[in-house]
Formats: structure tokens, sequence, C-alpha cells
DNA sequence: CGAGGACAGATTTTT
DNA sequence: TCTGTCCTCG
């Protein structure tokens, strides 16, 4: 990751710092330049001789752009939103838009506050604005993710929110740590009143800007025996006496700071005088709080979004913030961006049409002047291994015709959809991709590691302290821990502090008094070496020293070897910071490793996962009632929550170039349970003009429909539910009525499919010679390298089923004995010799 | 302390 | 059905 601001995170410049940077070294567009100084007042005008001269000699970031994204990129003055449909160029227009301001000099780099909701989009505006304006980003203090501009506004002006400067910010299990504390301390039950179920409350209230005073008394009710804010409000206490923050607080502090301290908000009103938005459909409470505040102080905000596309409203997202934005904002232009660059028009119109089945929309009709292409296919399928082996069998096909694998993607709902996914593709031998999922910093290891380096640093960090205290195991139970918790308590000192006069006294048994004393003078030992040693080099010796890597090298379990790669990884990820204190702070915000372009791989998500992403082809599982749109989404949020399922169907749909291909199960197995399913009601919501519906294509041929396939006579009939295929109206003028006609049809234009197939293939080679699609996201899953042949008897470790022993082979298809996961077929490149 | 059994819970997930 | 967590027992 390198741009990320590491180096700004450390030091805390007073405010007004960087507006003595020098402006960007641009090629200036003609009848302009840098203008206005630090501090001046508005906006200079322009003159109209030089808006001419201008446009005869168009800046060459302009060009290329169609006029729509012209106008956002040239908007500048006043609020904009801009409506930003999939594949329309959002991104490019808000770099472009960036690179505008540069150019012109309506304001220097730090005078634009450019917020993003992930580091990976972060990450990816500052490449290209780099690419544009020539590497100058490092001049942009505020661009990043809402969270990370929090934390700088926070170290900035920490005490006036009663926190020191240097305070830490608590992860997920930190957060869990501590509220359980809380609520042990409130003579709660614990296991009545679980951690994390206040958590999510807690969230919740901190997305809606709520302080535990303003918590709605019949909010707080429900938990804890009507404790709940209560809780919340001692969670924050003890929050500040650890100078701690969580997510949340990096925003709902800083909305309280502006709130409390009109100076503070005034300095910022003047600095920054164009502000940037990207995803403001995602939006919660907070955050919208917290740009009105900013935007105060200017009018030229700019929120890019689609409301089309709002798919977090269940993690306090409101979409209601884009449909408002003209209220909220008067006089606000709205600038529509529907030419879609990306899919075939089928594509585009099976999503267009499924959408518009949503009501509360601003409206958006995406259109594009590329080719028609293939419909977007509808197969039913007996089951869920059936749709995995039929989808993983085409796959299959693609491949062996040429399609390049890092252009096809299956796009899940559910997690647990990707496991019989993943079953095939390990036994065919595909190469793969699990993209999202745990973290690498959530990771037990990696936070273990963490730990130690935080309580190294600062041995004031009770939360850290307290998870490795024992781990690995060095005797000190529960019983030690509190004995140690209750003199912090009563002496009101740190756990570091109290281990280390614990262990003078006679309170810990033999062994457990040793192993603490070790510990404790180990920490010392490490902790003075922290300004000699290079802090790489320290981490390698903190790791080894404490145990911990041994812990790991002797432990049995098929991830111990992945789990000493992570903390390797980790190590060589420190390289990349000065110091263990930069590197722990900017960890605490980021942490996705980078994923290196491993060859070519089908890639396996969520939906939710996809967002942003593209892909050539995209087979879309699941399409039943109850999984997708998922049962819970309706039972939670009724008609919300089916417009937001819909939502999730079309960026699942529009994340494809050339095909989209929708299947669902007649039966699924979901937690042991063989169940029937309906098709989705989305299957329904797809216009009829721009849907083909497959065959059932089956490797035991006809006797298969004869035993299983419920599509014999046709969708619908003989018992499996109503689909829109026996719609006696049908909607979209569709000339066939009968199952028998629509089957003869479907399978007519399957067959001249195949044959434009190689003819197409002229068009298929220029697509591959795109350049490769990045596939950002974490790898977490994948097939390893190829393998050598194997012999009957050898050991062998399979990533994913750990040890096992080869017991037959037949040609590169091995059978292994899994120690702990049975037996399995699996192509052999997915094993390493043991 | 560690192993093994009982038990609940099983969408989506960033920071 | 499977997984992760909690609790008990040796």
């Amino acid at each position: 990751m390198p741009h990320d601001d590491k180096n700004a995170a450390r030091r805390y410049p007073p405010v007004g710092a960087e507006d003595d940077l020098p402006p960007f070294d641009l090629p200036q567009v003609p009848g302009t330049g840098v203008q206005g100084a630090e501090g001046s007042a508005s906006p200079v005008q322009r003159a109209s001789i030089s808006e001419r001269a201008r446009a005869a000699a168009l800046p060459p970031y302009l060009t290329g752009l169609n006029p729509e994204q012209r106008e956002a990129v040239e908007a500048l003055d006043g609020p904009v939103l801009v409506l930003a449909g999939a594949g329309t160029g959002k991104t490019r227009v808000l770099t472009t838009r960036i690179a505008h301001i540069l150019a012109t000099g309506r304001a220097y780099g730090s005078q634009i506050l450019a917020v993003t909701f992930t580091n990976k989009a972060a990450r990816e505006m500052k490449h290209r604005i780099g690419g544009l304006v020539g590497g100058a980003v490092e001049a942009m203090p505020w661009l990043g993710t809402f969270h990370s501009i929090g934390v700088k506004i926070l170290r900035r002006h920490a005490e006036l929110v009663d926190l020191k400067s240097g305070f830490t910010i608590l992860d997920t299990d930190d957060q869990l740590r501590l509220l359980k504390q809380v609520i042990e301390a409130e003579g709660l039950d614990k296991d009545r009143w679980p951690a994390r179920q206040l958590a999510g409350l807690i969230d919740g209230w901190k997305n809606r800007g709520l302080t535990p005073s303003k918590v709605p008394p019949g909010e707080g009710f429900a938990f804890g025996n009507g404790k709940g804010a209560a809780l919340y409000a001692a969670y924050q206490k003890r929050l500040k006496e650890l100078n701690a923050a969580d997510f949340g607080d990096l925003l709902l502090e800083t909305l309280r700071l502006f709130m409390e301290h009109p100076d503070v908000l005034a300095d910022y009103h003047r600095r920054f005088r164009y502000i940037l938005v990207d995803e403001y459909q995602d939006t919660n409470v907070v955050q919208y709080l917290w740009l009105r505040l900013i935007a105060q102080g200017s009018p030229n905000i700019c929120c890019v979004g689609d409301d089309d596309q709002s798919i977090y409203g269940w993690r306090g997202a409101e979409v209601d913030n884009i449909l408002r934005f003209e209220k909220d904002f008067p006089g606000a232009r709205i600038i529509r961006l529907e030419r879609n660059y990306r899919s075939t028009g089928n594509i585009l119109a099976a999503a267009s049409g499924l959408i518009a089945q949503n009501k509360g929309r601003l409206g958006k009709t995406l259109f594009t002047d590329g080719e028609t292409g293939d419909k977007v296919t509808v197969m039913g399928v007996w089951d869920d291994e059936e749709e995995a082996r039929s989808v993983v069998r085409e796959i299959e096909e693609q491949g062996k015709a040429g399609q390049r694998l890092n252009g096809i993607a299956i796009l899940v709902r559910a997690s647990f959809q990707m496991r019989a996914f993943e079953d095939r593709f390990v036994t065919t031998g595909i190469p793969y991709r699990v993209i999202g999922g745990p973290r690498f910093y959530e990771r037990a290891e990696v936070k273990d590691a963490l730990a130690y380096l935080g309580v190294t640093l600062n041995p004031a960090n009770d939360l850290k302290f307290e998870r490795i205290v024992n781990v690995p195991k060095r005797g000190l139970g529960d019983t030690s821990v509190e004995r140690i918790h209750a003199l912090a308590r009563a002496r009101d000192i740190p756990l570091f502090r109290a281990a280390r006069e614990i262990v003078e006294t006679e309170e810990l048994g033999g062994k457990a008094r040793k192993s603490l004393r070790d510990l404790v003078t180990a920490f010392e030992r490490w902790r003075s070496l922290i300004d000699t040693m290079k802090h790489t080099e320290l981490a390698e010796l903190i790791l080894d020293e404490s145990g911990y890597t041994a812990h790991w090298q002797n432990d049995k379990s098929p991830q111990a070897q992945s789990r000493l790669e992570n903390l390797k990884e980790l190590v060589r990820f420190m390289h990349e910071f000065e110091t263990l204190e930069a590197f722990l702070e900017h960890v605490s915000l980021v942490m996705d490793t980078e994923q290196g372009d491993d060859g070519e791989r089908v890639s396996l998500m969520t939906l939710h996962a996809a967002k942003g992403l593209e892909f050539d082809t995209v087979f879309l599982p699941g399409w039943e009632e109850g999984l997708f749109p998922h049962q819970r989404a309706l039972d939670e949020s009724g008609e919300k929550g089916l417009e937001e399922e819909r939502r999730l169907a079309y960026v699942g749909l529009t994340r494809a170039r050339r095909q989209a291909k929708v299947s669902f199960a007649q039966n699924r197995r979901t937690r042991g349970l063989y169940q029937s399913a309906l098709p989705s009601r989305f299957v329904d919501d797809l216009p009829e003009a721009n849907v083909e519906v497959l065959e059932t294509k089956s490797p035991f041929g006809g006797a298969y429909q004869n035993f299983g396939n419920p599509f014999e006579g046709g969708f619908g009939r003989g018992g499996y539910g109503k689909s829109r295929f026996d719609n006696a109206e049908p909607r979209f003028g569709a000339t066939y009525d009968t199952p028998g006609w629509q089957r003869a049809q479907s399978y007519e234009k399957t067959k001249s499919r195949d044959e434009n197939w190689s003819r197409d293939a002229e068009q298929r080679r220029r697509s591959a010679m795109r350049p490769t699609i990045t596939i950002e996201g974490e790898l977490i899953a994948s097939s390893a390298a190829a393998g050598a042949g194997y012999a009957v008897g050898t050991r062998v470790r399979h990533q994913k089923f750990g040890l096992g022993t080869v017991t037959d082979v037949d040609g590169n298809k091995l059978t292994i004995e899994f120690d702990r996961a049975g037996r399995k077929r699996v192509v052999d490149s997915f094993v390493t010799p043991a």
C-alpha cells in the first residue's frame, strides 16, 4: 500500500501546516494560474477571456470525457450531486474533477477534502489522481476514508473530547473485551447479555450520531434489564480512561468536537474549499451530519453516488441521504451519468428492468452504444450441488475456449454458498480465489502479534495486554489475571504496572508469579530496544522470545503453516514503515494487504464484495426465495429490505461485461436440511426480452432429467412453484406462452450462440487483450501452484483439508484420506507434499 | 492446562 | 450439517 498517509498520521501537525506547501507543479490551463494564496477569500471569478481560451485549448485530462462527465468535472461552484450509474465512469469523474480544481488553480491540494468509504477506494483515487497530475498526490492530505480523516482531526484536538493525542484505536476484539467487562461491572450476567449484541447496539447508535444521553429511552431499554444506555455511557467512560476510541468514535467524537467547538469547526471551514464525497448513498447519519457541518464552510460540495447501488442499509447507510440531497443543498445541480461503458445492451436492459421495480428511486436510465450481446441466461437446476456442477462445468468449457479465468466470477448472496463451488473447483482443478471474508488484520495470529507490539510500545494498553498475557499459554489463568485486574483497579493503574507490582508480592502462586515476572521483564527489555533496534528486527525478536512463533510451530493443525506465513507477511509489511509507531497507527485503520497478481483464477465472492468490480462473465447462482432475497432481510426490514436485496441483484448483474448467468436450485441443503425452494421473485423481475431460459445440461443426459429434472415439461409445471414463465400475461410482450415452445426457442438460441462463438472469436480476442482487470480485495483461499506426481501412501497437505494420505492416483486426480476431513478426490495441484 | 462434549447459531461487512 | 464457543473433567 504505497500511498497511504503513514507519515502524516505519525506527526500531528498543527492546523494550517500544510497550507504552506507549494502548489502542484501542473501544466497550467491557459488563462489561469494558481490563484488565491493561503487564507485568501473566495475563489477568484474567471474572466470570460480565460474561459474562452480554456475551451480552445482543452486540457488533456478533459479529453475523452462524455458531455455529462465533463459537466460533472467542470461544475465546480455550488453543490453538485452526480448520480453515477454502474459502469458510467464514476471514479474517473471524481479524480478528474480534483485534477481540474488543481489545474485551474482554484485550490491547493490541502484545501480539498475528499472522502471515501474504504481504503481501497482512497488508494485508487490517489493512484488515479497521481496519473492525471503527475504524482503530486502527497500534497492531498485530506483525501482518505471518513475514519482516517476523523482520526486525523481528532488527534489534533484530542483534549477537547477528553482524549490525549496518542489515543489508541480499538479493534473489534478489544471492543468486545471491554464491553464484557462493562457488562460484568454492572452486575449483569454476561451470558444472558452478550457483549456482541451490545456492541451492535452501540455501533448502531454511533452510526446514528447518538451519544449516550441522546439514546431514545425505549431503545436502550431492551438490553441488560433496561440498562442499555447506561452501559453505553459506562463504556464511553472506560474508553476515555483507557485513552481509546472505537471506530464509531472516530466519527461521532469528531462530530461532537465540531458541535461543541465552533472555533475548531471554523478552522476547517476556512481550510476546505472543495469537498468531494464518494459513494454518497452509503453514508450513515453521523457521516451525513459531519459532512453537513463541514460543508457550511463551502458550498462547493460534490457528492457522487448511485441510489440503486445502496446495499449497506443494514449497517447504517441511509439511502435517504442521497434522495434528499437537493433539499439539503438548495440550488444543487444534479448530473446523471447514464452512459454505461461496461455491459452489453441485454445485460444493461435486464438490470434496468429489474431495478425499475423499486420505488423511491431518483431514477436513471442506463444506456450503451455498445453491442447488444448475449441475453442474460436463467437456468433452473435440481439442487445446489447440481448448480455448482453445471456452473463449474461451464467455466471449464469457457476456459478451454480461451476465456481468461480472471474475467469470470461467481457472485453469491451468502458465503455458505461458496462451499459447493469450492468443492467443485477443488475436484476439477480449476484455479480459483475467494475474495472478501475475514481480513488479514482480523486473524487471530496477526492480532496477537500486534498486541505484543502494541504493549511493547505502550504498556498502558490494557486490552492488548490482556489479549496476550496468556498467549501462548504460560500458566496465567483467569485467577491470576483477575488478581492483576483487582490490583489495577484498586490502585487505578494500568494492568501492566499492576503486573509488575504484583510479582513483588506473594499474591500469585509460584509458577504464575515466575512466568508473569518473566513476561514483564521481557516487555521492559523489548521496550528498551525500541530506539536502538530496527523495528522489524525487534518485532521478530519479540515474536520469538515471547514463544509466540514456537507456539504455532508446535501446532499440528492444518492452518498453523499459513498462520506462520501471515506472521512473516506482517513483518515484511512493517518494512514499509519508518517506525513501530507509524506501523501500528496505520494498521489500526488500514490493514488490507494488496494482493499481487497470482495468475488466472476464477473469482468467488459475495455480491457485497463484488461492488465496484467487473468481469466478462458473471455467474449469479442461488436466486431463490428465502436466500435471495434473503428471508431475514424481508423479515427484519420488509419492503425496504426487499428493495435493498433487489439493488443487490442489480449490483450483481451490472458487474458483467458480456455475460450474466442467473441460476436457481429447486432444492438446497441448508443447515443440514434438504429443502425445496421457489425461484426468486427477482427472476420474474427480469424483462423477458433480455432473458434466455436455458435447459439444464446434465452430464447424465436424458436419464438425469427422468429422475430429477423438475423442468421436464417446463418451468413451473409439476408442482415446483410459480414462476413468471407461467404468467398468463407476459409483461414484456413475450411471443411465446407454452413451455414447449419456450424450450425449443431457448435451444435454438443456445445453438446459434454457440455457432456465433467462433465468429465472435475476433471480438473475444480483442476483449482478452484489454488490460487485465484488477481484482482488488483480499485473497482468502486459493488453489496452490501446480504439483508434481504423487504416489499412493504419500503424506500431503491441502490448504483447506489439512494433512492426509494419498490412497489412489488417477492421472492428476488423487484420492486422499484426510486426517480430519475424510476422503476427498482432489486434483494434485491443490496439495503439497507434507 | 488441554481435551472433549454440549450447545447455540448459522446474511451481507468497513473502519 | 457444520462451526465456533463455553464448560467440565482428568
